[in-house]
DNA sequence: TGTTCTAAACAACAGATGTTGTGTAGTTTA
DNA sequence: TAAACTACACAACATCTGTTGTTTAGAACA
C-alpha cells in the first residue's frame, strides 16, 4: 500500500515499524474517524508498543499530516502534474485532482473534525502553492510568482472545499466545476506584478 | 475587557463566569502561550473549579476560537466595515484590518504553534467571507457573490499570512502590502459569474 | 562468528482531559 | 419569604498522552 520512503539505506527495522504505523492508521481512520482514534488504538492495530510509536512521529497529528502529504502527491505524481508546465489544461486537471482528493479525504473519514479538515487543507494547500511557484517560474513571465501561487493556491483550495461542501443536488461534477472557476484562477496567475 | 455576548436575560452567574475565564485567557496566552496552557491552568487563574470550564466551553480550542472571532468581530467593527458598502478603499482597510489582525495575534502568543494559526486563520476566513458576500450582494451586480467571495477571502488570507511571515528586511508596511495585492483580490471580486 | 550499535518492548510514572454524582450556593419564581 | 430551579464546587474516576530507564532483540560491523 504505501511505499517506503527514503531509498538510502535505513535500518529495516525503522522501516517495517513505520510501514505497520502508516497502513495501521489508513486502516483504523475510516471506522474510527481522526478525533476518536488514539495512539493506543494505532499500536494496537499496528502490533508495537506505544511508546514506540514516538521514536517515529511526535503525535497523531504528525502521522495524519505525513499521511496526507504522501497520499497527494502520489495523486500529483500520477497525473504527472509534477513534471508539466502551466497551462490551462493542466490547471484544470490540478484543480479536478484537489476535488477528487478532497471529497475521497471526507468521505473515507468519518466522521471529519475541524482538525482533520485543517491539517489536510494545510498540507493541500502547500503542496499547490509549491507547484503553482514551479510552474510560473518556468513560465519566464514577469509576474512575481511567490504572490501569484499563493493568491491561486489559497482560492482553489477555498473554492473546492466549498464545492465538496455543496450539498445541492444541482452540485457540478469535479470536471465542470473546474470549467467554472478556472477564469478566477487563472487570472490571478497572470495578475501579480513585482513589488 | 471583554464585553458579555448575550445581551439577552442571562444568569449573572454563567455571565460572570464566562467572563472570568475569556479574562483569564487572555492574560495567561501571552505568558504560556496557546500549545502549553491548560485548562487547569486557565480555570486556576480564574478561581473557577475546572469541571465548570466545560460547562461553558467543550475544550480550550472552543475557547481560542471564540475569543478570535470576537476579537476580529471587534476589529471589524471598530472600523465600521460591517456597516459600508463594497469600494476599494473598504477592501483595501479591510485588507490592512486582516494583517494587523494577524500580526497583533502572532506577537502576543509566542511561542505560536499550528493549531494556534490554524484555528486563527480558519476564524478571520470566515468572518471575511461573510463580510465580503455581503457586500457583493448588496452591489446589485451579476456576479456570484459566494463564489468570490470564496476565493478572495481565502486570497487574502493567505497574502497576508505570507506578509506576515516575511523576515526581509524590505517588507512593505501593511497599507502600502495592502495596495500591492488589491488589484489581484478586487479582480476576483468581479469575475465570478453566476453558473 | 562475536561484538557493538541501535531499535523496540516493557513497565512505570506524572500530568492532563473529560466525565459523573453529590452537595452547596445563588437566582428566579410564586 | 420560602420553594424551586440552576450554576458551581468538589472529589473521584477512567482514559490518554508523553516521558523515562532498563531489558531484549535485531542489524551492522569487523
Amino acid at each position: 500500500m504505501l511505499s517506503t520512503l527514503q531509498d538510502e539505506k535505513q535500518d529495516p527495522r525503522v522501516k517495517r515499524t513505520r510501514s505497520l504505523i502508516l497502513n495501521a492508521f489508513m486502516e483504523i481512520l475510516p471506522e474510527k474517524g481522526f478525533q476518536s482514534v488514539s495512539v493506543q488504538d494505532i499500536t494496537e492495530k499496528a502490533g508495537i508498543n506505544r511508546a514506540t510509536f514516538y521514536a517515529h512521529f511526535p503525535d497523531k497529528y504528525a502521522l495524519l499530516d505525513h499521511s496526507i502529504s504522501q497520499m497527494f502527491r502520489q495523486e500529483i505524481e500520477k497525473r504527472m502534474l509534477d513534471a508539466c508546465h502551466y497551462s490551462d489544461e493542466n490547471l484544470k486537471t490540478l484543480i479536478v485532482t484537489v476535488c477528487e482528493f478532497v471529497s475521497n479525504a471526507n468521505s473515507h473519514c468519518k466522521p471529519s473534525s475541524l482538525q482533520f479538515e485543517s491539517l489536510v487543507e494545510a498540507q493541500v494547500k502547500n503542496q499547490l502553492q509549491g507547484l503553482l511557484q514551479v510552474w510560473l517560474e518556468q513560465d519566464d513571465s514577469d509576474v512575481d510568482a511567490k504572490t501569484a501561487a499563493t493568491a491561486a493556491s489559497w482560492a482553489i483550495y477555498g473554492l473546492v472545499l466549498q464545492w465538496s461542501h455543496d450539498k445541492n443536488k444541482k452540485k457540478p461534477s469535479a470536471e465542470k466545476f473546474a470549467d467554472q472557476v478556472l477564469p478566477l484562477i487563472a487570472v490571478n496567475l497572470r495578475l501579480a506584478q513585482p513589488a
